[in-house]
DNA sequence: GGATAAACTTAGGAAGCCCAAG
DNA sequence: CTTGGGCTTCCTAAGTTTATCC
């Protein structure tokens, strides 16, 4: 009931999404230049006409209309970002781009069209006021287990007995003193059955060591040489490193791109020596290839190393880990994901990222902000050196933090996956989706009522929210121009990126969007709308330039906003995670076939998965070696069949010769038969899989007790569908759902 | 109330690893 | 033993949402 929205019919043939990213597409590169001058004017227009120019005034509305004057006016989201580009425009520039002419944002109000019948909506509640975290969430209560607060102190010192004893083992051989309870993280902890903080502490207890660094700069041996413009040059060892930075990318197609040549060529040039900037002035005239192959050579080196010393370097990565991959949190050491700083480098955005090839550069403690418990002891910066602050703040969950070069943003250390503090949060997401389901129709009902709006903010944010339910778009938020690829979710999608056909391939009201969403990769889609939808997009589309913003009265805070006010804890988000997972749930139902064979029912629910993953528009480039390997499965499956006929010919041999012994033949045969059928299952699934990822909903969309409880059922084991680090990410859900679970 | 910073989740590609086939 | 290829893990960019500031 609530949970069928059908929003992708004809979506789960695979088939019917064009795969293309960034890479494939010199389309888009042309629109950019032009978006970029356009942008600007567009949003001062915006402003200028923001609350003026509205259409239609019949006289029934005129009380009305005071009213939405004022609050449009005082909401119009151009006003203040128009100065602050118009400024940051004419100091890049050196003048200002001339206005546009005729660029329209909607007018507030829309008149109500002739077939609009008015009735009153059905009001919802808003009175249940926010109350922080879903804990009035009867299903993600985990049962109370005992309070202990002294107990917890106790075994907090317990623990850090055994982690000072552990590092102060020197081998890193996991081996301490008494007992191996550390080699089994004791009885794996259920932290799922353990009371929540609530009050936004994340913890109360943490230690760790601090991140590792990267390696320092290990300079070239002599015989390896930089030309420039056909000799010889010794670089100073700043300028040699970065010089080595794009040796190693050589080969990619990044160094042929003239944005990443420019942005590497000047911020190389911030290291050179003033003599080496002197000579080095263009990069066309520097030769890396030296170092190129010095760089090749060294990898082959390493692929060829000895068992012995692959064993060695592998021994030292895990004594790394041991020390510096844990944390004691509230009494548990858990696994932290990204302990190892990032090395500096060149950045490599993705799509036609503006700052592609700057240069990333090297983190110092002295960059580093700690965050640990007061009363623990606290990592040590590397000698000679000093962390930029230690704080000890237990209102976040990260334990690293420092601030990146290339957009400025902040980077962090945080936990694994399996820790109990990524795996309450995961929980509550599903349970917070779970809860969306039991409102989506009251939402949806809403959603449709407010196409009919007389005031245009509200329509547009209920067409939007339309498509995010029904097409699992996401929320969209504005970027900085000139700091990223030009990429738009829901709300920044432009007037070029949809087209409506009032009728295509026999369907009416089509719209086709076609734009580059997150990472740059592409989002194609023709699908039939509602004809209020179609009518309002034609509205929107009134007298606006191609790169003007669709929603021109509408932005993600807005929209969340709205959609906390309708349930909460809702976000825009939440609709793709409800969608995915209530998907997977009845194409599970629907694809699964009792009496199949284990590999059989496991291509049912990865084409389940799959169906997902076109909905959320997961993709990936087909694997280089797709057509190779997809040829070598085949002849695997042509060697099975003939392994079978034979199979079955010796068979029948064995039977006209009346053998009655020939039990190990009918044997032979039905384990060739499934040995074929697997195969093919597996050609099929393969094939099928071409160009979709379908890790990134599984790990992060689909609620992990719709698959354990599939996999109960059906008498599928755990490890078909999670991989170990997945089964340990999910070790909650496998733990608590029964084959009864349902989204 | 809008801009910006901070925190945290989601994402695809590259590198690493491991195992089966030659 | 070597190679190739597929799966896993690592990496870090790019989103969303929340918090804070003015």
């Amino acid at each position: 009931m609530s949970g069928d929205h059908s929003h992708n019919e004809g979506q789960i043939d695979c088939g019917s999404r064009v795969n293309d990213s960034y890479k494939h597409k010199d389309k888009y590169k042309e629109k950019e230049h032009k978006h970029k001058d356009h942008k600007k004017d567009k949003e001062r227009e915006k402003s200028k006409h923001g609350n003026s120019d509205y259409r239609d005034s019949s006289d029934k509305k005129h009380k009305e209309k005071e009213k939405i004057k004022h609050k449009d006016g005082s909401t119009d989201k151009y006003k203040d970002k128009h100065k602050r580009k118009e400024e940051k425009l004419k100091s890049l520039d050196g003048k200002i781009k001339k206005e546009k002419e005729n660029g329209f944002a909607s007018p507030p109000y829309v008149k109500s069209e002739p077939e609009d019948e008015f009735y009153q909506s059905p009001r919802h509640d808003k009175s249940l006021k926010r109350e922080r975290d879903d804990d009035n969430d009867s299903e993600f209560k985990p049962k109370k287990i005992k309070t202990e607060n002294d107990k917890k102190a106790k075994k907090r010192k317990q623990d850090d007995d055994i982690k000072s004893k552990k590092t102060k083992n020197k081998k890193g051989e996991v081996t301490d003193g008494k007992k191996k309870a550390k080699k089994e993280p004791e009885e794996k902890w259920k932290w799922w059955e353990e009371e929540r903080y609530t009050d936004g502490v994340k913890w109360k207890f943490l230690e760790h060591k601090g991140p590792v660094f990267a390696p320092p700069y290990d300079p070239l041996p002599s015989n390896v040489k930089f030309y420039y413009d056909g000799k010889p040059m010794k670089l100073s060892p700043e300028a040699e490193e970065v010089a080595t930075f794009f040796a190693k990318m050589l080969d990619h197609e990044y160094t042929t791109k003239d944005i990443f040549r420019k942005n590497f060529f000047k911020d190389w040039r911030k290291e050179m020596t003033s003599e080496e900037k002197a000579i080095i002035t263009d990069l066309k005239k520097c030769n890396f290839s030296d170092m190129s192959e010095y760089f090749k050579a060294q990898s082959e080196a390493r692929k060829a190393m000895t068992k012995e010393d692959k064993q060695k370097i592998k021994e030292e990565n895990e004594r790394i880990l041991q020390e510096y991959g844990f944390c004691i949190m509230d009494n548990h050491r858990e696994r932290i994901a990204n302990f190892r700083i990032e090395p500096p480098g060149l950045f490599r955005g993705r799509g036609d990222h503006p700052k592609m090839g700057m240069l990333k550069r090297r983190i110092r403690p002295q960059d580093i902000i700690i965050n640990c418990s007061k009363d623990s002891k606290h990592p040590e910066p590397p000698p000679g050196t000093k962390w930029k602050e230690v704080r000890h703040d237990n209102k976040v969950t990260w334990l690293v933090s420092w601030t990146e070069n290339i957009q400025g943003s902040i980077k962090y250390i945080m936990l694994n996956p399996s820790s109990r503090i990524k795996g309450e949060k995961d929980w509550q997401k599903y349970e917070t989706a779970r809860r969306l389901k039991k409102c989506v129709d009251r939402i949806r009902n809403q959603y449709r009522e407010d196409w009919k709006s007389k005031e245009m903010r509200i329509r547009q944010r209920a067409v939007a929210l339309y498509f995010i339910d029904k097409l699992a778009l996401r929320a969209g938020n504005e970027k900085e121009e000139g700091e990223t690829a030009d990429t738009v979710g829901c709300c920044s999608v432009r007037v070029e990126h949809i087209k409506l056909y009032p009728e295509s391939d026999g369907q009416e009201y089509v719209v086709e969007f076609d734009f580059l969403g997150k990472d740059s990769i592409r989002y194609y889609n023709k699908v039939p709308v509602e004809k209020r939808v179609f009518k309002n997009l034609q509205l929107f589309m009134e007298n606006k330039e191609p790169d003007d913003d669709l929603f021109d009265r509408l932005n993600t805070s807005i929209l969340n906003k709205h959609l906390q006010e309708l349930m909460d804890g809702l976000t825009a988000k939440v609709f793709r995670t409800y969608n995915a997972s209530i998907t997977l749930q009845q194409q599970l139902k629907q694809l699964t076939n009792s009496e199949d064979n284990v590999p059989a029912k496991i291509l049912s629910y990865n084409r389940a998965n799959r169906a997902v993953a076109i909905l959320c528009n997961h993709q990936r480039a087909p694997p280089k070696t797709f057509e190779k390997s997809m040829q070598n499965l085949q002849t695997k499956i042509d060697a099975k069949r003939d392994q079978l006929s034979d199979a079955k010919r010796e068979l029948k041999i064995s039977i006209y010769l009346g053998q009655i012994n020939n039990i190990s033949k009918k044997k032979a045969v039905q384990r060739i038969e499934e040995q074929l059928m697997k195969l093919e299952v597996q050609a099929t699934d393969r094939e099928e899989n071409k160009q979709i990822a379908l890790g990134t909903s599984k790990l992060n969309y689909l609620d992990p007790r719709i698959s354990v409880a599939w996999c109960k059922k059906f008498g599928i084991p755990i490890e078909k569908i999670y991989n170990k680090t997945q089964r340990e990410k999910f070790a909650w859900a496998i733990d608590m759902a029964d084959e009864d679970f349902e989204f």
